[in-house]
DNA sequence: CGTCCACAGGAATGACGGGCGG
DNA sequence: CCGCCCGTCATTCCTGTGGACG
């Protein structure tokens, strides 16, 4: 460790830049937050269509009449959460002027996590008190429904990812949401729920999902120009003027486009090619920051997920990255197993059967961490051939960063040597 | 053209832990 | 507070299968 005083040194410069170029203000950005996939911009390009449709649909809430159920389909970053936003920011001004006694509560499910927490949020928008724990959920229940027809209210609950809660407890919840109606003499409950999941439909009961989808709204991915179109906008708000090269905003929505057609990634590359030119010093954000910004993301990406991976999987990934390593890049589910159970037998692990390591290595090709499917070898039987989903440097960075696997990386598999 | 490899992946079952209702 | 129930993880046992080889 005889660098560890020019490390020290380095450090210490960086750190004093830090501090400088935070203190002289940002040269780059003007209103960063305007990138954050959280901000509701005061116009949504290419969105139009769906914007006047929903508007349509929930318009009847403002003469106080119920409106109908909607539901939202769409891949992640295809706008549904930011029009649904944008059209109940407007419905609720509207109704603030009109005097009318409508409520719209916005509530994320995977957020929330349980349906009692989902149900507290309601409760709280119509200003209702209760216990964060303690309670039957059937209990809050009656409660809100009473509060709702007490008061007269007329709520649009709207449920962002309402998928998750629906494949973690069932669809209880939402059964009895939507048959609150049928009880209510003053009050009005109608339900905008938004699921990134398209075969969200399939995990309903048929009677839930009847009354639910009253309405339905697709949401389709971008395409590269639109994306570019979205992203010069917000650009406009983000950055200083003349600090954004052409090409950068090009690209990213080049590279989000090939993804999906995702806007939450675009603009997410956009932000964080900023900060690194904003960190560097640089006066302009250019192409190469967008590259160097797309490395960084997938770098923290995978090194969290390595982090949080559940032990066996993490072995599991060690092996395909050590296989990989010998040149290896595509491999049989039988090499991977033995390889694996060589590493717990190492890390002082019992090891699992192949029945659940197979299992393993499925769980880790839906996360993206791994490539496998099944092929066909003929004489030679049939088996997954599976290699590493994501660059084999990053995957080793991911490695550095985990105390217990670090000194792993450049381990030296005897199993290979046994059978090459 | 049948065989047979090397697994895939479904079903049933068990161990365990955490939350919920009474 | 306790017992029960439910979800998760893992094992065991099993049947299914694409295609190279003989």
């Amino acid at each position: 460790m005889g660098s560890r005083d020019s490390e020290m040194e380095g450090q210490e410069n960086i750190l004093q830049e830090i501090f400088d170029n935070f203190l002289r203000g940002s040269t780059v950005f003007k209103r960063r937050e305007a990138l954050r996939h959280d901000y509701v911009p005061d116009s949504l390009p290419h969105r139009e269509d769906h914007i006047r449709h929903l508007a349509e649909i929930l318009a009847p809430a403002l003469r106080g009449s119920l409106c109908s159920n909607v539901l939202i389909y769409g891949k992640t970053g295809t706008g549904k959460t930011a029009v649904t936003r944008f059209v109940s920011k407007k419905l609720a001004e509207r109704a603030e002027v009109l005097g009318s006694s409508l409520k719209i509560c916005f509530v994320n499910c995977r957020i929330a996590g349980t349906q009692y927490r989902v149900l507290s949020a309601l409760c709280s928008e119509i200003g209702l008190r209760v216990p964060f724990t303690g309670l039957a959920v059937g209990e809050v229940f009656d409660r809100f429904k009473q509060a709702l027809d007490s008061r007269q209210v007329l709520l649009i609950a709207v449920l962002d990812e309402i998928d998750t809660i629906v494949r973690n407890r069932g669809d209880a919840l939402l059964y009895e949401l939507t048959r609150a109606n049928a009880n209510l003499q003053n009050g009005k409950l109608s339900i905008l729920g938004i699921s990134n999941d398209l075969r969200f439909k399939e995990l309903l009961d048929p009677r839930v999902m009847s009354t639910l989808s009253e309405e339905e709204l697709v949401f389709g991915p971008y395409n590269a120009d639109e994306l570019q179109n979205i992203l010069e906008a917000r650009a406009r708000i983000a950055f200083e003027d003349n600090v954004l090269k052409q090409g950068a905003v090009k690209l990213c929505a080049a590279l989000a486009a090939a993804e999906h057609g995702d806007a939450r990634r675009a603009l997410d590359l956009l932000r964080v090619a900023g900060e690194l030119a904003e960190r560097n010093g640089d006066k302009h954000v250019s192409e190469d920051h967008v590259r160097r910004a797309e490395k960084r993301i997938e770098h923290n990406r995978v090194a969290e997920t390595i982090k949080t991976l559940p032990t066996h999987s993490k072995i599991v990934l060690l092996s395909v990255y050590l296989l990989n390593r010998s040149n290896i890049n595509r491999s049989a589910t039988g090499d991977i197993y033995n390889l694996y159970s060589e590493l717990c037998a190492e890390l002082g692990f019992g090891s699992l059967t192949q029945r659940r390591v197979s299992g393993l290595i499925n769980e880790l090709d839906v996360i993206g961490l791994l490539n496998s499917r099944v092929t066909s070898l003929g004489r030679y039987g049939r088996t997954k051939k599976t290699s590493l989903a994501v660059p084999h440097k990053i995957v080793r960075d991911g490695f550095l960063e985990d105390d217990r696997f670090r000194g792993m990386v450049d381990y030296t598999p005897r199993y290979l040597s046994s059978s090459l």
